[in-house]
DNA sequence: TAAACCACTTGCAAAATGCAAGCTATCTGA
DNA sequence: TCAGATAGCTTGCATTTTGCAAGTGGTTTA
């Protein structure tokens, strides 16, 4: 969704407002993923073929890198750029305000208490 | 998308994870929107089938409070509970993220300028 | 009392998402 | 060396969500 034309919110929404690129950049901030299989294997269940076009679209977006791991070439590292890194104050509040409204939200799987 | 047992992360992008709620809140709480045709008429253009449905699930999710307007019973008001209130910071980061990365954030139409 | 208004609802097409299976290149172990 | 295993996808198809236009039913205004 292209937003030209109008407010910061609005433009930030037509690149992150979806269920999906927000978590992927969690996993790749926060728990530092850098792998394909690694961002597959979160709790919430990414399927493969929107794994795929979410981590092409956050590339168009100058939101990750991606390069061959030289030790493996047949595994790709996807890591965050500074633009990516910037959101993480958005992450922290939306975390803070999901810590606070919802339930169950300090326990099982959370990536930010790694 | 319900998402249980998953980060506060994942549990608020559950319920602001797409790509018109967050717009909608924007608007009732920065904007002061009240009306249905008020949010109708923000530059993004959402359909009213559309605002329709985000107007209910913001309500079943305790952001929305729906009134009738006492002086105009045709119409109905719409506020912003304390829960809607307490993502002010992270439509503020959101902002200030879409403000540095997007180009044209500081013309034409913007809710936080009034 | 007819027209306008407000907040929807409905129908239908298009796009996004979700699931399972398959595919290609690389690597690993016998 | 060569049969698996592995990593990162792609494809096909069903389901869900979104988008657009038109219509509906009370309310109010002229």
């Amino acid at each position: 969704m292209k937003r030209k034309n109008c407010c910061p919110i609005a433009q930030a929404l037509g690149v992150l407002g979806d269920k999906w690129s927000l978590i992927v950049l969690r996993d790749v901030i926060f728990s530092k993923k850098r792998h394909f299989n690694d961002l597959l294997a979160s709790p919430e269940k990414i399927s493969t073929n929107i794994l795929s076009n979410r981590l092409k679209t956050l590339q168009q977006e100058s939101l990750l890198c991606c390069s061959v791991d030289l030790e493996n070439r047949r595994s790709k590292i996807y890591t965050p750029t500074e633009k990516a890194q910037d959101l993480v104050p958005v992450l922290v509040e939306l975390y803070k305000w999901g810590e606070k409204y919802n339930d169950r939200a300090d326990t099982a799987e959370n990536p930010m208490q790694e």
